[in-house]
Formats: C-alpha cells, structure tokens, sequence
DNA sequence: CGCTAGGTTGAGGTACGTCAAGCTAAGTGG
DNA sequence: CCACTTAGCTTGACGTACCTCAACCTAGCG
C-alpha cells in the first residue's frame, strides 16, 4: 500500500479516515512474469488495479506487428482505473519486468468514490495527471529528436520514482530491453542503441545490470528542456 | 448545450433530471477569433468549459518555438474538465477557428459530481476517452508515416463529427492552415502539404474551402488501420 | 492594383530505418 | 571444465522518409 499512499500524498493531503479506507480496500495480490499481460486489450475488466512492484506499460500495435507502448507505469500508479469509466479496454497492459500487481473489484472503489468523494477527485487527478504525461510524449514524438526524447523520458522517470522511494542518489531501477525502450521512443532499436551510446559517451548518464544513474541532471534536463510541472509533484487543494 | 448532450448519450443514456440539470447547469458564454487564447499554460481557473461551435486545441511548445497540438476539440468536447482534477493548467488552449465556448464554475461542477454520481461518472469519462484518443495519437507519431497519420487523423475526426451532427456525407468542417495541421501531425508545413496532396491525388479526400470530404472511406481507413472502437461510440452502463 | 496569407514546387541535406553480421555474457548440458 | 545456445547489444553500409531553404504561385481583399 506504501506506494500508493505515498504517490497521492504527494498531490494531496489524506485525512486519517482516508488512509484507513485506502488500507482497509479490499484487494487481491497477483504476481505476473515479465512479458505477462496484465489486461488484454478488448477485456471487460470487473476490478481495476495499480502496480506494487515492477515496470508495466500500456502497449497499442499495428497489423505489422510494429508495437508502441504509450505509458510505462512503476509502483504506486494506479493502472487501470480508468477501466473504471471505459468498461472496454482500447489497449492492452503488459508486465515489462516482473509485477506485483493489486487488484480491486470495481464494486469497491465505485462505493469508494461515492462515499468519499475528496479521496475519489484525488484518485481520478491520478488519471488526469496520466493524460499530462501522454500529452507530454505527444510533444516529445512529434518534436523532439531521438537524443531529447530518451533525455525526457529518463528525467521524467527519475522524478516519478523519487515519490515512491526506493531509489538511489539520482538512480532508477529499469531493467528493459533496447527493443523495449524503442517501442516507447518509436524508434527502430539499432537507432535507439545509438542513441543510448550517445548519452552515455557524453556522460549524462550511466546505464548498466537494469539500473540508471543520472550522471549530469542539469546537462540532461537542459538537453530534453524538462519542466517536471506536469507531473503535479506539489500538494494541492483537489 | 445540443452538442454536449449529443456527446454524452452517445456513451450513456441520460435520465430526464440529469437532462434537465445539464440544460439548467449555470454557465456563461464567450466568443473567441481564430487564434485566441481560450485557457493560457500554467493558469488556475475557476471554471471548466465545453466547445459549442468552432474547433480549438491543446498546445504545448518547445523553446526554440516548435509547436506541438496535443489534442484537437470540436463542438460538444468538454475541454478543459481535467481542470478541474488539476488546477494548474500544464499546456494552453487555443482556439484554431472561430470558437463559441461555455464557462462554467468549478463549484458548479463539484456540486453537480457530488448530487448525481452517474452523471458525474459520465462527465469524467470523457476525459477518460481523451486520454484514449491521445494514446492513439501517440501510436500515429510513433508507428505511423505521414500519410497513415493523416489518413486516421481524418477519419478520428470524421466519426467524432458525426456524433455531434451538422456533417455533410463523409464530409466535415476543417478550416485551418497546413501549418497548423503539420503541428497536429509532428511533420513540417512542406511535408504535411505532399502528404495532403498525395492523399488527394489517390482519390481518398478533398479538401477545399474549409471541408475534408472523405471520398473512399474505406481506402482511408483501410490505409489508416482505423478502428473507431476507441472512441467508446457505444452506449454502456457508465 | 498591390498586398498578404496560404499553398506549391524543387533541390539538397539529415535523422532516421533496414539489413546483416559480429560480439558478449549468461545459461545449459555433457 | 568446456562446447553450445541464446538473448541482448553493437557496428557498418546503405536506403529513405522526412526536413530545410528558397522560390514561386494563387486567391482573396482592401
């Protein structure tokens, strides 16, 4: 639960009757393998769920079998609660590493939201707060080259991993495959390899056994003009 | 208030109170020019509004001024209700024709989520299906060449525009540059302009005087992959 | 009649993709 | 301990989808 609780406080405060009804939320634990589906595309799914330990994405293809992932998700978020409001899934979510995922029955959280109405703004800005990063990846496709759209997405990952701990000084957890990465980058994965290379032999980063270290923060967020406003990392009245 | 109530129970059906407190729903009219600001970055409103005539969008810039549109809205979205998840605004929305848009106060809205949870359900899950149309867009960037790109592009905006009524036969109202659309599309004003004319000249689409006619919908969306099931065009207990 | 915004065209450059080979390290079986 | 396999990373050569620059064209408008 610490996850969780640690990325909502983060945007607002919890009552104490709050985090007791966040505690007390009935759930149901799975552990998925990487590569595992955690949701199928086109399911009807009766519970939601969010991420208690690995890295998971959300995955959209083409007949050609060319696959673009368009969020990547790490302990605490919430993946899945929109499923709440959509019924039918337009995507599948895919275990990139390992999972350990927590599910709720969707007949949980609607009486949730029904009788904790600031907790249910708080967990549906989490939505929100989704589509500001996708709208962030938009920008990044459509304008920025390979070398600031790697530089982008690693700053906006070391942000989102410091609010729910687990982190070293300016390092990250993210045991992917190149060909992983380049379907995140929509890139071709020798042309993210090169990428990589780049970064690295210009000393903004070090990548090395699944882990990233942030070698230079300010030479990557100039690089990738980061402005982590998006994520809403501040406490705020919601 | 028409193409609002047509955007909503295209996905649900409405009781007559939630009609009836959706057409007394207090709210106050504005007229924007092409061009014109409708909601600046990094503001805080105090009100959410919803589109009633013109087309607007979402943008976001990088430094150099490249300008990226993150969504596109048509008469009946209700563009800024994230607004009223997040308070501070992370992107600017513009208006890209002649806009008709209606205010209304966030206290207004937050009564409204609290006294009818169904509505208020129905409300958010546009935003939801926002955010699904952003993944897709995402897909086009990353996996999609210009002309598959601009081939799904119109018939997205096609199906929404069919919702909302006031279309010709697999034609609708598109009044803007090709600079403006090379923003939509991540591509250069050059390049976004053969593209256009090389689906023209395949027989797929006319587009003069302010109106993409679709000639060969099923080449377009053949050509596009297009699968309007993300669009969640279907009525659903929400 | 001239001005302007927007559309069109051509020539040349570049950031990417594709293909194909080779490398490295970890795991497997003998 | 050593072949052998395999997944992932790396490299080079070459192709192409897109970008940039710069000119020109067109229709609408004062």
């Amino acid at each position: 639960m610490q996850p969780l609780i640690a990325t909502l406080t983060e945007r607002d405060q919890l009552t104490d009757t709050e985090l007791s009804v966040l505690m007390n939320m009935e759930r149901q634990y799975r552990e998925y393998p990487a590569e595992a589906e955690i949701i199928p595309d086109r399911s009807r799914p009766t519970e939601s769920c969010f991420l208690v330990e690995g890295l998971a994405a959300r995955a959209l293809s083409l007949q050609n079998g060319e696959r673009q992932l368009t969020a990547l998700h790490i302990k605490g978020d919430f993946v899945d609660l929109h499923g709440l409001l959509l019924r039918v899934m337009d995507h599948s979510v895919i275990a990139l590493t390992p999972c350990r995922v927590a599910f709720v029955e969707h007949t949980v959280l609607r009486r949730l939201t029904e009788s904790h109405p600031h907790l249910s703004r708080l967990l549906f800005s989490l939505v929100a707060i989704d589509a500001s990063i996708q709208r962030n990846w938009i920008l990044s496709l459509g304008r920025r080259n390979a070398e600031e759209r790697l530089a982008h997405l690693l700053c906006e990952l070391y942000m989102r991993f410091k609010v729910v701990g687990g982190v070293g000084d300016h390092a990250f957890p993210f045991a992917i495959s190149q060909a992983t990465l380049a379907d995140v980058l929509g890139l071709s994965m020798v042309h993210t390899n090169r990428t990589v290379q780049h970064l690295r032999n210009s000393g903004l980063i070090s990548w090395q056994s699944g882990v990233v270290t942030i070698l230079d923060w300010g030479g990557l967020s100039d690089l990738a003009e980061f402005d982590p406003h998006y994520l809403n990392l501040f406490r705020e009245r919601r």
